[in-house]
This record gives C-alpha cells, sequence and structure tokens, in this order.
DNA sequence: ATCGAACATTTCAACATCGAAATATGGGTA
DNA sequence: TACCCATATTTCGATGTTGAAATGTTCGAT
C-alpha cells in the first residue's frame, strides 16, 4: 500500500529522474509520522484539559525520580526546548500550581523546580491512559515490527550523537 | 548502544514500573529523530540562504511537475500548513522574487503560486546537494537498514490514514 | 579582597503558527 | 434573475518559539 511519501517520490521520480531522492523516503516518514503522531497525543491530552507540552514538562520532573525536582538547565536539554521558553512554560506551570519553583538552596544561581502534589496527582492520573493512548497509535504494527523500528531509529539516533538527555 | 530514549525508558523503570511505556520507545525516537533531522536540513538549508520553510514550498512546486504551479489549497494540504501559514509563507517567496502569484484565469476563487525562472535555477541547484546532505543524515544506516526503517514506517503512516498530499 | 570569566536564568523582540471570522467568488435552484 | 450554500483565500488575534542581550551569582586567580 501507498502512503502519501510514496506519491511524493513518484512526483520527483517524474520531475527529476536524475536525482536520487531516496533519503527523502526515510526522512520524509520519520517527519510525517511525528506529526502526525503529535497530533494524536495532542488530541488525546486536550481531553484532560492539557497541553502537550504541559504534560511534557510534568512527565519530564515525574521520571526525574525521588522529589520530582531538576534545576531549569537539566529541564531545558532534558525537554529538548530552548531556556527562554522553559522560563515561559514555568511560568504558566506555576500560575496553575501544578509546579513549584524556588532558588536552590546554597546555589542561588539555579532555581529548581518540582511538582506540586496537584501536579504530581494530575500526571499520575493521566500517565497510564497516556500511555494506552499512545498504544492506540501504534495499533498498526506489531510488536515485532515496533521492535524493529525502535532499533532502527536507535541506531540513527546514535549515529546523530543523540547518546545523552 | 543506548541512545537518550533508552535513558528516558530507565527513568520511567524506576519511577513508574507498574505502567507500560513501551509505545514511548518508538513515538520518542520518531520525534526525536524527526527534531534532529530537520536540524540537519535547516542547517545545511541555511548555508544555501534558505530557510527550511522556503525551500519545502519552492521544492512542492518544483515536484508538482510541468509548469511548476499549484493552487493555494493544493499547497496548503501538500506542503501541511495551515492556510493562512500559507498565505505568509507565499507573500515572503513573491516579495523575494522566487514565486509567482495570480489568480486563477476562469475562476477567480482561487490563487495560482508557480516558480519564477529564478526560483527554479534557486531550487534545481541546490537541490542535488539537498539530497546528498540527507543520504549524509542518514550515513548511520546501511542501505537495507533504510529500506526496513522506510518500509516500517509507511506501514505505520498508512495504518495512520496519511496515504494521500 | 577584588576583578573577571564562567555559569544559570530571565527578558525581550522578531517571527511563525494555528484557527476562526471575514471576504469574495462560483454554482445550483426556484 | 435572485438567493443561498459551498468553496478558496486572506485577515487577524492569541500563542509559542528562538536567539541574543541583560541580570545576577559563583569561583578562581591575582
Amino acid at each position: 500500500m501507498e502512503d502519501a511519501v510514496d506519491q511524493i517520490l513518484g512526483q520527483w521520480a517524474c520531475t527529476r529522474p536524475d536525482v536520487d531522492v531516496s533519503p527523502t523516503g526515510v526522512i520524509g516518514r520519520v517527519s510525517r509520522a511525528s506529526r502526525l503522531l503529535e497530533r494524536g497525543v495532542r488530541e488525546f491530552l486536550g481531553e484532560h484539559g492539557l497541553e502537550a507540552w504541559e504534560f511534557d514538562m510534568l512527565a519530564t520532573l515525574l521520571r526525574s525520580g525521588g522529589d520530582a525536582t531538576m534545576c531549569m538547565k537539566d529541564m531545558s536539554s532534558a525537554a529538548m526546548v530552548s531556556p527562554g521558553a522553559l522560563t515561559n512554560r514555568m511560568d504558566q506551570l506555576v500560575k496553575r500550581g501544578l509546579v513549584d519553583r524556588r532558588l536552590a538552596p546554597g546555589n542561588r544561581r539555579m532555581t529548581l523546580v518540582s511538582l506540586t502534589d496537584e501536579g504530581r496527582a494530575l500526571v499520575d492520573e493521566v500517565l497510564e491512559r497516556h500511555a494506552a493512548n499512545e498504544d492506540r497509535l501504534l495499533s498498526g504494527l506489531s510488536a515485532t515490527e515496533r521492535d524493529s523500528l525502535a532499533a532502527l531509529l536507535r541506531k540513527l539516533l546514535v549515529s546523530l550523537d543523540d547518546t545523552t538527555l
């Protein structure tokens, strides 16, 4: 069965048969899959009153372990957002009462953010259903296919140096 | 070898061993790979004086074949951008002299956009090197692995209904 | 003790996006 | 012909992002 990228590659084959656009067959699909999956995640979270980025932040804090506390710098790199964007996001989460912000004791250069009880309760409650929704989004692939896909993407990511949070 | 997503999954295993987050192993990697690949594309195009979205528009027109002309609606769906965003993009490309905009003869509801000679020359010239750059970004994978990856992503995309431009 | 470099965060402006309302046109129907 | 609904695009407001400059803090070297 053809997908949209097959059609794009077909167009290129007609227009510029001299250029090897096969890498686009991979990169284009990664990009489109990412957008479609993100849409599926966004729609689900919206039903629970959360923006995707809000869930991202809460989940990042939760999985960091222990007291769900991180400094801005670590959060910024763990969540792949610029420092400026992170400040903005935390402002809003603090305003919503889901996150707590305070200076690090003993090093006032750093700001620590952590989940409030309310924030933890919310992400705790949504987490399982979020995972179930992600599972649904992948329901077109068998368990074996998912494993193969993850392994190939891991190899690609490692080659792109994506090895640390 | 571990990638960043393995570390995230490890964190979840410590924090919430009761939740099956394995779908995140796929979705997280698709998302991260997409961002890293897009960065690689953006950096390359930047060296040629093009924003990624500019190249997207020019390439979309070029591969549409023949006279490199499309109406706004088709472009909007082919390039996966909202109609409002497309108007904005075309405004800028017209201003740069890379794209031509005119009413469709016989149906003044439609606006046709096409590559100017200058736009066509630019995208023609960048296209091959762009393909070579994409090839470089995938150099961590063998030809066989790329094929497998593309096939798995195609299956996923089809299951998500991404079958038309 | 002080100066200066390195570091963590915030602020700010430029820019792009989405989505909904507004505008304009076309086509069908009475 | 007049009217209404569908279609195609543009406009506009709210929102989020990036990257660079500004702010405040720490630490080491002199």
